[in-house]
DNA sequence: GTTATAATGTTGTATGTCAAGTTAAATGTC
DNA sequence: GACATTTAACTTGACATACAACATTATAAC
């Protein structure tokens, strides 16, 4: 058996990428806090007991989020938390379900917000993407196959046609890490294909942005997104907020 | 003149950095796709003219990134863009004017709707500690000191009351970035201390949050985050929506 | 005590080496 | 010729050493 060409194969954690979480939770814990030096990379080399070449990956990732800044000649300095260089949102899949109902709440409130300002700005490039998004969706639950590729086109064509590059940009990032622990307990529920229902509140929220009804854009995707938690036995949290 | 302590000192960027910037850069243009494999780091060390070293610093950063993925034994793979493990939110202060009004109504997004949930969930702590913001603002405006670390210290107590620790965390996050904008044209505005309106603004928030008004909690920070915005000439966008 | 100088420490970069793993070519087999 | 096996070449991971550039600290001179 072979397993040259699959990606899936467990890759081996590396001396700089340990060395590396070590120091991020060291640093986290408030074992160095902000402004005060690290050992010097021979210090650490010994304490680790790896080479310098191992410390010094790990410490340019460090300098990379803004975690450490570094002057030739002078030892790093950790710097202040506020200066962080990039928002991280890693052991996702090791939360608990309280957690990942604050999760599907942040998610609701880009998403929802996303639709409101989409039902105002959309370009007609925008409808015609989201009018291809909804008719593959439709191919998809008609021929019972999985569709999960499709939804999340969807989605973010809802959020690009908001218009706020942020916006956009940040959605991109946070539906790759759902659909990521999406895919990890799919292997639970074993659902195949999409229920016609699900489609149906797609539908409501394409009707909703292309008629620039914009609180019922947003209420559409709430109310989808209340109802993909519940079906994915979420702990939903506040959905109920609009409902009262 | 010594220089020796002086944090501002313009750090002379590395060469794994500038590195770095350019497979990045390379990389997002589409120069190499998802999927494919980087030239090995020799080729990619001669390409560049630096030493193997530097590239493999440079190497370790885009792996951390989750931007390549690599295999002892096999060329670096770019991974989809999907599976990007961080947000990065870079060069923030060249970008035109326009943008950072979508940088504001992004960030009006988050925090009206944390102040939404903050008003239903605050405990007696966030209480006590939005209590201490607001005097701490208080002084801060009749000594009419610049107040700027008392005013992120109180949005940050909004968001923090909402008790979703994703929102929390990303507002951490985003308002390091948005303070440093602020920061990086204040030489120019010249205006010393709060003006009292905006501290009138802040109680506005604390009031409704304090009594569980939740509609009026999210008013509340949209209002003071509109007139902060044109305070600083920001272009807004679209934080008329709920005044209609 | 202050200032100039030397010594030491630290990061940045380069080079060489080897091990472990993968890929591609050569070889053998049917 | 098609397929499997072995071999060779290539690639990343890690280590060690060396030196330049810069910073800090200790020392000496005044």
């Amino acid at each position: 058996m072979k397993f040259s060409h699959d990606p899936k194969l467990k890759r081996v954690p590396g001396l700089s990428e340990q060395v590396t979480d070590f120091l991020v939770s060291e640093i986290e814990m408030g074992s160095y806090k902000s402004g005060e030096v690290l050992p010097s990379e021979a210090k650490l080399s010994a304490r680790f007991e790896v080479s310098r070449t191992v410390i010094r990956e790990a410490l340019a990732r460090l300098k990379y989020d803004g975690l450490i800044e570094s002057r030739q000649g002078s030892k790093c300095r950790v710097v202040e938390s506020t200066a962080k260089r990039v928002f991280r949102l890693d052991k996702l899949e090791d939360r608990d379900s309280n957690e990942i109902g604050y999760l599907y709440e942040f998610r609701a409130i880009l998403e929802s917000e996303s639709a409101f300002l989409a039902a105002k700005r959309r370009s007609k490039k925008d409808i015609a993407r989201l009018d291809r998004c909804v008719e593959a969706l439709n191919q998809a639950t008609q021929k019972g196959i999985d569709g999960t590729t499709e939804n999340v086109n969807f989605h973010m064509a809802v959020v690009d046609a908001s218009g706020n590059p942020f916006l956009s940009d940040f959605m991109h990032f946070l539906s790759g890490k759902i659909w990521a622990l999406v895919q990890a307990d799919r292997d639970h529920s074993k659902q195949k294909g999409l229920p016609p229902e699900v489609q149906q509140e797609h539908v409501a929220i394409f009707e909703a942005i292309s008629t620039g009804n914009q609180n019922k854009a947003r209420e559409a995707v709430l109310t989808h997104l209340k109802n993909a938690a519940e079906r994915r036995g979420i702990n939903i949290l506040n959905f109920d907020r609009f409902f009262c």
